[in-house]
DNA sequence: CGCTAATTTGACCTTAGTCAAATTCTGTGG
DNA sequence: CCACAGAATTTGACTAAGGTCAAATTAGCG
């Protein structure tokens, strides 16, 4: 029990995305053949918009914001993507240039892998393009309930509900909910809820007299996760 | 050339949308015999919210409006379908229940596919499920641009470009661009674009005066889609 | 023709954006 | 360890966008 891992988990170490875990051994072998690992530091762009992307990158540790510019220039951002995120495949299976840049927000490892075997293995394997498949679903799902919230809850509320959403992107495994820190910047933040910065401050600095939450410097923790999720909800 | 259907057409009537082509004969044999198709009267719901989808559904001539309820009970339109969609699938392949509701907007022709039918042509088929995951991503493309423009766009920026969105939807083939009259109540356009109806009244009226668009009842004709265009691309 | 529902208009008010200035943080070099 | 430049954050005052409510008008339909 000294090494618990055995030799498929190896085979595909850095990869944390669920979908590979339906891979054959030799599959595996492969992706492990083709893929590369890097560390890279804050502020690094894995691929911007319109490019043509020439692989797709698994988040092995850390948080890469996903973001579109928008007609005056103003970041909107989609998603804050952590670890087991694996980002560029909707791009590359649209078989359209990228609408979004990602771009680290901390130190990351990133894995990549190349177009061409990410591609071999989707015709290959039935079931992982399923997996992908199932993937791409949910996020349409989730994309769905974005725009309704985006449409039609005011600031207030989506600030509450992306301070909880955000809880679970800086949760680390088995770590006490009350001691989650949102590392974000208040521009990042505002950029998230589509509003300026200055409002997301105001509303911040209301909820921390109201004891919802407690601010260090730029770091956030949520104190009372209930009453956030009630102002999230209304209207 | 007076019969211009060949046999595959024939075992795909009433399926529009085009991933169903690439089906081997024997497949489209299949589909042909679980099919159901029916016609439907305006403000029929094929499927709401929180439903378990027993298939998908292909909508064959009509217009389908799929809708959420934000938390005031007001309708957030995601999409207005027309012919050669397919609903459904995406409720279906997350494997969760519907977030949507889909509901006629107009007389609706609509194609019906059992589940287990689907479920195995994607199963069998991975050129299907190939195209059909391919759809998927382009709608998170879709969706993701949506964000954007609802998180930071003001309403008449919005109005302006779901005008030659919906320009599209309602095109016929082969008509000309200037005569196309989009038909949706006052109240379903404000649910599209996310505002009050009354403010939605007012901006086409300015629209009008500015000889941008015709409006004859409740039908709206696009009369300077250049100018439209420009006015959605603002700021 | 009359009834209901949809559309339109007006007045008012809340929300949130903008701009400018003040303050606090942060990392870097001495 | 400290000072400091530059960046990020915060605050205040003002403005504009758009929501709400109520009432009036029009349209559609049996």
């Amino acid at each position: 029990m000294s090494k618990n891992s055995n030799s498929s988990d190896q085979l595909t170490a850095g990869i944390k995305n669920p979908c590979f875990g339906l891979l054959s051994t030799d599959e595996k072998e492969y992706v492990n053949q083709a893929k590369t690992e890097k560390t890279l530091k804050s502020g690094h762009e894995l691929f911007g918009e319109d490019a043509t992307l020439k692989g797709v990158y698994c988040v092995n540790k850390g948080k890469v914001k996903i973001y579109k510019l928008g007609n005056d220039g103003k970041e909107q951002i989609i998603d804050i993507a952590k670890e087991s995120a694996l980002l560029g495949f909707r791009t590359m299976l649209a078989e359209n240039p990228s609408k979004v840049t990602a771009e680290t927000l901390e130190e990351c490892s990133i894995t990549f892998i190349p177009r061409e075997c990410f591609m071999s293995l989707l015709s290959s394997n039935s079931k992982f393009q399923g997996a992908l498949l199932k993937l791409a679903c949910q996020e349409l799902g989730v994309l769905t309930d974005s725009i309704t919230n985006y449409a039609q809850q005011p600031v207030r509320e989506r600030l509450a509900g992306m301070l909880l959403v955000l809880m679970g992107t800086y949760k680390k495994e088995e770590q006490d909910p009350d001691t989650v820190e949102i590392n974000l910047s208040r521009e990042d933040l505002a950029n998230i809820i589509g509003t300026a910065t200055e409002t997301t401050i105001r509303i911040l600095r209301e909820f921390k007299k109201k004891e919802l939450i407690n601010i260090k410097g730029r770091k956030i923790t949520i104190l009372n996760s209930h009453e956030l999720m009630k102002i999230a909800d209304t209207q």
